[in-house]
RNA sequence: GGCCAGGUAGCUCAGUUGGUACGAGCAUCCGCCUGAAAAGCGGAGGGUCGCCGGUUCGACCCCGGCCCUGGCCA
């Protein structure tokens, strides 16, 4: 049988049960890998506040892309898009069908859809940034109003980051930024996309649970020994969710209690985030997290008959 | 028991010398997102201004009483 062209996605808001599912899923199908597509998981190090899987369940199912990148690297779609593509046409030579699992939407939809990113040069962000420093993003808004009247038309005055990109984008390859995403369309043939639906108010509880988890399973000591490892200079890294806010907390600007409530709030916060992108998304099909035989639904979906 | 401070949006607090609450931050809901996406940006909803009575054309703001909270004194 030939898998050449074939993937499926695991999606969903944090802590909805992705990882467990798509290890099931490998386990109970064979033959199929997993491809991790968060963001944050891809750090060596963040374990406990990424909730990353398992040795254990590493070892039932082999796992790829997790643990790659030192925390003080920053982290960047488009290298882990060509990473992914690496590692899925690798898993076809081998006759395996990867599982991409991950809460990333972006990420999610790099590896899955046709998306190109052009690309990056520090020297002349770093100049747009300095603009932007100096001049306020209005300034930069009128900059791209009058070169690419119609990415100034979608991007916002207040917001500087998308400004200072699409004039990079300009300046590199002469050409108009593309402010808005394309249409779903996947470069793989045979695609299949699952989304663990949760209800809100589950997903609350469950989300505060974990916090309460990762801080008994020693999450404030993963922060204090990954900031003495380059933590606090990695411009990804000590932005993600928990490690931002125990990091502040060991810098004295804030107490525990404070660094812990706001970890759920973000969470929270950012659980709701993902579930409307994914949502947008029409070609996944949703179960609900809870099922009896939520196994077998999704393996109907993955192969059915 | 006495004194002081305070009771305004879900939370923390601004504010009006009496004329429809300009509210703010956070939360909530929604939208945007092409090399930091666990990031970044934006919009919206939400208040019998502790309760009762009085003064007044009109009170959240003045007066009286009561209740609640915190602190001080006893």
């Amino acid at each position: 049988m030939s898998v050449a062209d074939r993937i499926v996605v695991v999606v969903g808001p944090t802590a909805s049960g992705k990882s467990s599912l798509a290890v099931e899923l490998a386990r109970c199908l064979g033959d199929h890998e997993i491809i991790n597509a968060d963001s944050m998981q891809l750090y060596r190090g963040m374990d406990i506040g990424t909730a990353k899987p398992s040795a254990a369940e590493r070892d039932v199912v082999p796992h790829h892309l997790f643990d790659v990148l030192d925390v003080s690297e920053t982290a960047s779609v488009a290298e882990f898009q060509a990473l992914a593509r690496e590692a899925i046409a690798e898993c076809h030579s081998r006759g395996v069908t990867p599982i991409l699992v991950g809460g990333s939407a972006l990420y999610v939809r790099a590896v899955v859809d046709r998306l190109d990113f052009p690309g990056t040069d520090p020297a002349v962000r770093d100049r747009w940034q300095a603009e932007l420093a100096a001049r306020g993003s209005e300034a930069l808004h009128a900059d791209l109003a009058a070169r690419d009247p119609a990415a100034a038309a979608s991007i916002l005055p207040s917001n500087g980051r998308r400004l200072v990109r699409a004039l990079e984008v300009i300046d590199l390859t002469g050409e108009p930024f593309t402010a808005k995403m394309p249409a779903y369309d996947s470069v793989y043939a045979e695609l299949v996309m699952l989304g663990l639906d949760v209800p809100r108010e589950v997903l609350d509880i469950r989300l505060a649970d974990r916090v309460d988890v990762m801080w008994r399973e020693g999450f404030v000591e993963e922060v204090r020994s990954l900031g003495e490892h380059g933590l606090s200079d990695g411009f990804t890294a000590s932005k993600a969710l928990g490690y931002q806010q125990i990091l502040a907390y060991l810098a004295g600007e804030s107490t525990e209690e404070e660094a812990r409530e706001a970890t759920v709030v973000g969470t929270r916060k950012f659980a709701r985030r993902q579930d409307r992108l994914f949502r947008k998304d029409p070609r996944i099909h949703w179960l609900p997290y809870d099922a009896e035989d939520l196994l077998e639904q999704a393996a109907g979906v993955v192969a059915p008959g």
